[in-house]
DNA sequence: CATTGTTGACTGAATATTCAATCACCGACT
DNA sequence: AGTCGGTGATTGAATATTCAGTCAACAATG
């Protein structure tokens, strides 16, 4: 059984990505609550039975599965695009809404809805997703004390608008992929509005 | 088989009622996705088959067991406890953030928030949560206009502040269910803040 | 030839749902 | 008053299907 956190990953990770896009297919297909080996395995060019030579279990291929989601997702946040500290935050905000508003990575956002709903009862998942939370909130931390050194934005705890900005977030990606209508534009607008007066407003 | 809607409700009603907690246990122990007719009959005091006496199909009983959810929920917001809007603005925000920080209803809340995400995948669920956030939203914007009419809150746009805050309570409810460590705390005071800071402040 | 990848057939347990058969009760008819 | 017939509640056993996981065998590759 190939191990995926070997030092040298041999063209086993080809393997790997191929179960790890038929197993997104098939939550996205079919939700998380009736995602079953058997469709995994139909949306994998190879038999059902091979997920088990990579795999112990399920279960554990599901454990990958969260980790190779949470991956991607840390990889598409916009780092350092600009100089002045309010504007990486807009652009981040900006990265984020137009991403729910326009339904882009709906299929995404829904699975990983799903996937964090599982935390509820399963202390995995729970895990992965506290470290991933506190990765988001401690990169948005870092642009509000940046902007505070910058002389842009006033002396807040960053540690309490951190936390503020990543639950809006949280909620927003909620309503987005649970809603039918969402009221995403109303959010930002207003999320705008709240940086303006609590981060920016000196006159 | 009986129909809940009936506007003579027999005994029928302890029955669906012990039916709905039934169910809710099952929810809480198992979670939705291991969740089975044979458990929801296991904590049940009567049979599993009694079940399809009053319920068509699993998902027909689980539809129902939603909207049960649903107006339990609706009928715990603290709705008239005091004359000044910003009072009961604030009372409503302390008692859900209380409740999630004590975790009183933490196995509530953690069923909500499965069933919520169900809604990733099923348009019933959906719109039954849809229904759910509009009417959160409007109570949030009477007390907003209310504030407004009574000269204590700044003309803002009521829409927006409510659907914010309902984002953040949504946000916060999905980080109390799913993480390990939630920030509770520090969204409770930084809400506050923003309170202050675009409806309150006149100084 | 030895290891690794790959498969289809298989299994026992669990799944949702159905069924035939009691049971308790209540109104009607004598 | 007493019995008959009907009706909903209730059950345990049975059904057909789907599930996760196993296995022996074949293919490829080095």
């Amino acid at each position: 059984m190939p191990n995926r956190t070997d030092l040298f990953e041999p063209d086993t990770d080809d393997t790997r990505e191929a179960i790890m896009k038929a197993t997104y297919d098939a939550l996205s297909k079919h939700g998380y609550a009736d995602l079953t080996i058997q469709r995994i395995g139909d949306e994998f060019d190879k038999s059902k039975s091979l997920l088990y030579h990579h795999y112990d279990s399920k279960d554990a291929l599901l454990v990958d599965f969260l980790a190779f989601m949470l991956e991607r997702m840390e990889g598409t946040i916009p780092l350092e695009e600009a100089d002045a500290a309010d504007d990486r935050l807009r652009i981040g905000f900006d990265h984020v809404f137009t991403d729910f508003l326009t339904g882009d990575n709906e299929e995404f956002n829904r699975a990983m809805t799903e996937l964090r709903a599982q935390s509820a009862h399963d202390d995995t998942f729970r895990e992965q997703f506290t470290k991933n939370d506190r990765y988001f909130k401690s990169r948005v931390e870092d642009v509000l004390e940046e902007g505070i050194e910058q002389g842009i934005f006033r002396d807040v705890d960053t540690e309490r608008v951190a936390s503020m900005i990543v639950t809006i977030m949280q909620g927003a990606m909620f309503q987005a992929t649970t809603s039918t209508e969402p009221d995403l534009e109303a959010v930002k607008t207003e999320l705008d509005a709240y940086v303006q007066s609590r981060l920016l407003a000196d006159d």
